[in-house]
DNA sequence: ATTACTTGCCTTTTT
DNA sequence: GGCAAGTAAT
């Protein structure tokens, strides 16, 4: 009956054992952290503690579903079905649609996407007037965030002297004003974003005693993973819900803390000893993950940092075999790299597509492994990308839905009140903006009375229609279900058909995630709808706040036989025969926003120490000497990170670059510079041959072949002596030579001084406006 | 009003 | 090198 303890050693078994009280798991990476949390919660429930009174909170719905897998799979039964497993973001979503209204919000509440929380901050910025260039929507929502993650209201964001010190310094003054305005517009709209999820919990909980106790009593073990990943918001709330039993358990590792920039401290793992008496403390140590001499590299690169819990990592696992290094010249050769290597280990060493995982610091590094991985035909799955939900099609078909079961959603509506276009323009919606907001009315509220506010008759007309058929969608919820609404208004807006119409291979990719959407939500209303004892919310409002939640990761299968391409940050968790960790470059990883400041350089170390312990056999470490970025070339050093690794441990090698047969010929391959520092510092220069060249090269790739350019203005070269002449001596009838266009005559001149234009006729383009403050022309003869 | 093209700005990591 | 915002043209 208890064999499911049979697999732990003496920690974990310790860890699992300790059923009450306050519990606080340091799991080294590769320690069998999620078999613990696992084992536990079955044991929980073996001890007989009912599966409705548990909650175990993840960062994401993997870990969450594994979770709950994995429970299931010991105790054999479906009670784990019962267990409130989930990320902090639903969990608390779910618990809020429930009681949404006792802070004033509509229980069918929106929840705001990062892009429409961006598009409402850049309403209040325009709104309030403020300077686009100065006040970027993306900086300013990141600002916002980080005070709601640090529970820093807007009065006190306001108050505080050295956060008005920051934003004044920054010459962002009005942020304050900005936060506080769109709090207000998020409440108007019945939305919250995804920092609300956690602070309107906080709210509620913090408000009401009766709801705290409600939960405290439902909520009678707690277990919160990742938990170096926790910022003050789930702090203050885990101490809430905890507070009556105090049977709180945290599991984590604070070497592997990366997220600081989402509000994360450090400083709750840290500190959980003081924030409980009689804290039982287990240290998993032992690795089961990795080779010794991976284990070992970890364990030396994260020696170099100052603040962390004591603990060396130890395996009883092979040494295995060295940690190998390897430069480049370019990030593409790199990619051809990687690509080569994971071919040659696939045919030398049996290994399949899901046994590499090529991981890096940003996103931008994708590119050159996806070309490569292409070109050999290696499949291949990358992360991070947008959302299945987030694509435009798909935004615009749910904007409907949302606006139908929430009708303040302020974003929705802007975003379908003209699509398909149905003749309310720019203009048109400026003018209900600027009504709904000196009337301190909803936009849809506005829509609704728009024959009091004299528009046109045509566009009454229209906003009319939009109003009606917006209603019949509200009331046919009622009675059908969320499939045949979602289906009625794909039909009744034309947006299916529109989109079956386009016959071009994105619109037919449109076409087919629409149809995909509508599966989803069949697929939402006909699964069971109900767990034991408690029904579960089916409605099309459940099913909205349930998809903004979702991250392009869950739209994937993680058993797929494909290399797998993801940040560092994404990898947290995961695990790989064998891993490249890509870019190893000074401004790169060090990322050049982060070495400003100890504790920034200490987390970029952590996330190397991520990335080595994602390996299990095999780890390369690359990096290269130029690379793109923003489409001009940049130089770098080797990451100060590699100089932390211990020689004994390592091989360097550099696996060339370019077209081996011209590396200094002339020809095709890089830039003359390329070329030329093609060949120093020769440490095994042969590598070319150790990594295997890939079969059946081309002298040339056709990647760097010259592409045929298609131009819809007839060519015009200018004529090598062009120099652009004084625009105030251009007068009508001179022959002029423009850029782009070529010769012409000109016909006119209009405007004032400052906004000066001429007509030109062309000889090759035809007649055209020109704005003379900004083209550059030539006059070619004065005829005066 | 809508489209088609040019420009400017960018990138650190994400529930 | 790529996307969103701004602008010229129908």
């Amino acid at each position: 009956m208890q064999d499911y303890l049979a697999g732990l050693n003496e920690r974990q078994r310790e860890a699992v054992l300790h059923i009450n009280g306050p519990l606080m798991i340091i799991a080294g990476a590769g320690s069998g952290k999620t078999k613990v949390l696992t084992t536990r919660i079955a044991h929980l429930m073996a001890t007989g503690v009912d599966a409705f009174n548990i909650l175990a909170l993840t960062f994401t719905n993997k870990a969450a579903r594994e979770m709950k897998e994995r429970v299931e799979r010991i105790l054999g039964n479906n009670e784990a079905r019962n267990l409130y497993i989930g990320t902090f973001h639903s969990v608390f979503a779910r618990i809020l649609r429930a009681e949404a209204h006792r802070i004033g919000y509509p229980n069918s509440f929106t929840i705001y996407d990062t892009d429409d929380a961006k598009s409402v901050v850049k309403t209040v910025i325009n709104e309030m007037q403020l300077d686009e260039k100065l006040y970027k929507p993306a900086t300013v929502y990141n600002r916002i965030s980080s005070a709601k993650n640090a529970l820093v209201t807007p009065a006190e964001y306001a108050n505080d002297y050295y956060i008005q010190q920051e934003d004044i310094r920054g010459n962002r003054p009005a942020i304050a004003k900005i936060y506080d305005a769109y709090c207000k517009r998020c409440f108007k709209n019945g939305a919250m974003d995804f920092d609300d999820l956690l602070l309107k919990f906080y709210e509620l909980l913090k408000t009401f005693p009766d709801v705290l106790s409600k939960y405290q009593h439902k909520f009678r073990y707690i277990m919160i993973d990742e938990y170096q990943d926790t910022n003050p918001a789930q702090y203050e709330i885990v101490k809430l819900l905890g507070a009556m039993n105090e049977n709180v358990c945290v599991v984590g590792d604070d070497a592997q803390s990366i997220y600081s920039f989402r509000g994360a401290t450090i400083q709750n793992i840290l500190q959980f000893q003081k924030d409980y008496d009689d804290v039982k403390v287990v240290k998993l140590e032992q690795n089961y993950r990795s080779t010794q001499n991976i284990i070992h590299v970890a364990n030396e690169v994260i020696r170099n940092n100052k603040a962390q819990i004591p603990k060396v990592l130890f395996t009883e696992n092979a040494s295995g075999e060295k940690i190998k290094i390897v430069r480049t010249m370019t990030d593409n050769d790199e990619g051809k790299f990687v690509a080569d290597t994971i071919q040659e280990q696939k045919l030398r060493n049996h290994y399949a597509n899901k046994d590499f995982a090529i991981l890096y610091r940003t996103n931008a590094q994708s590119r050159a492994f996806e070309e490569s991985l292409r070109r050999m035909n290696i499949p291949y799955t990358m992360y991070g990308g947008i959302s299945f939900y987030q694509r435009k099609e798909i935004k615009d078909f749910v904007a409907y839905l949302r606006l139908i079961v929430n009708k303040k959603d302020e974003e929705a509506l802007k975003r379908i009140i003209n699509y398909p276009v149905r003749g309310i323009g720019k203009t048109t919606i400026d003018k209900i903006l600027l009504q709904a907001n000196t009337h301190n009315i909803t936009m849809w509220e506005m829509l609704e009375n728009a024959d009091r506010f004299g528009f046109r008759a045509g566009t009454l007309n229209v906003i009319q229609d939009f109003v009606v058929m917006i209603r019949s969608f509200t009331s046919m919820l009622e009675k059908q279900n969320a499939y045949d609404v979602a289906f009625h208004v794909g039909k009744q807006t034309n947006l299916v058909k529109e989109l079956f119409n386009d016959k071009s291979t994105e619109g037919l990719q449109r076409y087919e995630n629409i149809q995909e959407l509508l599966n989803s939500i069949k697929e939402w209303v006909e699964s069971p709808d109900n767990e034991e004892g408690e029904v579960v919310d089916k409605s099309l409002g459940a099913y909205l706040q349930q998809i903004t939640l979702l991250t392009d990761a869950d739209n994937k299968d993680p058993d797929a036989d494909t290399v797998k391409l993801m940040t560092i940050h994404a990898a947290k968790g995961l695990e790989f025969a064998c891993v490249f960790a890509a870019g190893l470059e000074e401004m790169l990883f060090p990322n050049a926003m982060s070495i400003n400041t100890r504790e920034e350089l200490e987390e970029e170390r952590r996330l190397f120490y991520v990335v080595v312990t994602r390996a299990k056999k095999k780890l390369w470490i690359t990096y290269a000497n130029t690379r793109y970025k923003f489409g001009s070339l940049v130089q770098n050093e080797p990451s100060r990170f590699i100089d932390e690794l211990p020689a004994d441990y390592v091989d360097s090698t550099y696996a060339g670059g370019g077209t081996k047969q011209s590396t200094f010929g002339f020809g095709s391959t890089g830039s003359a510079y390329e070329r030329m520092s093609g060949g120093w510092s020769s440490t095994g220069f042969d590598a070319g041959k150790k990594f295997g060249p890939p079969p059946a090269k081309k002298t040339t790739p056709e990647y760097l072949s010259p592409k045929p350019e298609a131009k819809k203005v007839a060519d015009h070269t200018p004529s090598a002596d062009f120099q652009a002449s004084d625009v105030n001596d251009i007068a009508v009838g001179q022959r002029v030579e423009h850029q782009k266009f070529g010769f012409g005559e000109v016909l006119k001149l209009e405007g004032n001084q400052h906004n000066k234009m001429a007509i030109i006729r062309f000889d090759q383009n035809g007649e055209k406006k020109i704005l003379l403050n900004y083209a550059r022309l030539r006059i070619l003869n004065s005829q005066l």
